[in-house]
DNA sequence: GGTAAAACTGCAACGTGTTTCTATTATGCC
DNA sequence: GGCATAATAGAAACACGTTGCAGTTTTACC
């Protein structure tokens, strides 16, 4: 089970291989916007970001790979437009419970998109743990400035409950999502799961 | 998206095909045993249970409907098995703590079977809405009747509360699930992040 | 036992993810 | 500028899930 991994941002010496990459999960996302999952085929992937199927290939090494990677790039952004202002509420539960909302909301907008990502993401196996990986300290930091509010600073180290606490505030929220996804939740029926969550467990 | 359904064990008329969808199962599960998700092709399954392809897809109209009926009847057996003795420990928080202990070792003992069930069960779409059902009825059994201990009785309502925490410890179970067989958690830690959740949960 | 319907077999074919290969183009170095 | 190397294009081929179909067998019913 060789890790292989996707070509990240960094990798990448040429600003016309940076723009390669970026068609190519430009054209990802647009093809999940569109038809979810099942419309992100690796042929018109390539087509529709002017590539060849090879090199997509070499960029991202699996339509998985490819799709988790638009979740990266995904979640960075949403980090950022995040991080400009403090989160609102004054405990760690309206916190935490304002992120996930306003999450939740940005993902019914597109759900298709959402769709395909979700999918991607859980059906990801183990040559998959790079990419994941990334996504899922992401989560956790996002999850760790809404639990610590104005308190947070970047780089500090929250204690073990705080970790644990956000660990299975995330696990829930994956488990809504791909209830969601599937249709077995309604978009009202996954903020509530996550709001009866954080009320158990921030008491 | 229209819900197709797998057969069930009731559905099926005659002895020949109630023997029929065993050997598919059994095939199953001895395909994901030897090689995991990969290793259940269906043409191989078709083989070894030795029927025809079609008929394979009569019983089950895709894979993953497939592999979601294999899970769903080792749930079972696992139910039945469990129901023989009252759970051991005082505490809700024991009891629960016990079938998740029994029931990861379990599933570490054949990690490829593991793999299987769940990257299906992860990647399901709503076609297997209802297969999924009956997982998710059978998982949520199983914690209320460690919830309850003694006092369980068949059928009996469980308490809001309850609902809510039995509902977060499996999704707690099952985004562990999915990080052990990408391998991004040991055993050791898949237990003890459980451990941590239903302490957290149940104080 | 005969017959119509349903189930099953065997096999070919299709779609999409993935691999492979050759020719062409871009890049870095002297 | 010229050359070695890597990257890309283009296209064919393979693998496996899935579908369709003609012929055969089993089942249900009279």
């Amino acid at each position: 089970m060789a890790t292989v991994s996707s070509l990240t941002y960094d990798d990448l010496g040429s600003a016309a291989q940076r723009d390669r990459r970026r068609r190519i999960l430009d054209a990802t996302m647009a093809l999940a916007a569109r038809g979810g999952f099942d419309a992100v085929q690796m042929r018109a992937v390539a087509e529709q970001a002017d590539v060849a199927l090879g090199t997509l290939y070499r960029y991202f090494p699996s339509k998985i790979h490819l799709l988790v990677s638009a979740l990266a790039r995904q979640f960075e952004e949403t980090q950022v437009s995040l991080g400009r202002k403090p989160i609102p509420g004054d405990t760690p539960a309206d916190r935490v419970a304002f992120v996930l909302a306003r999450a939740t909301r940005g993902l019914q907008k597109e759900p298709n998109t959402t769709e395909a990502l979700t999918r991607a993401f859980m059906f990801a196996d183990s040559s998959v743990a790079g990419e994941i990986h990334v996504v899922g300290l992401q989560l956790t930091a996002m999850l760790n400035r809404a639990l610590k509010g104005a308190d947070y600073v970047e780089g500090a180290e929250p204690t073990e409950e705080e970790l644990a606490v956000a660990r299975v505030i995330s696990d829930v929220w994956l488990a809504a999502l791909v209830s969601w996804v599937t249709g077995r939740l309604s978009a009202q029926e996954v903020t509530d799961h996550l709001d009866t969550a954080v009320r158990l467990l921030l008491r």
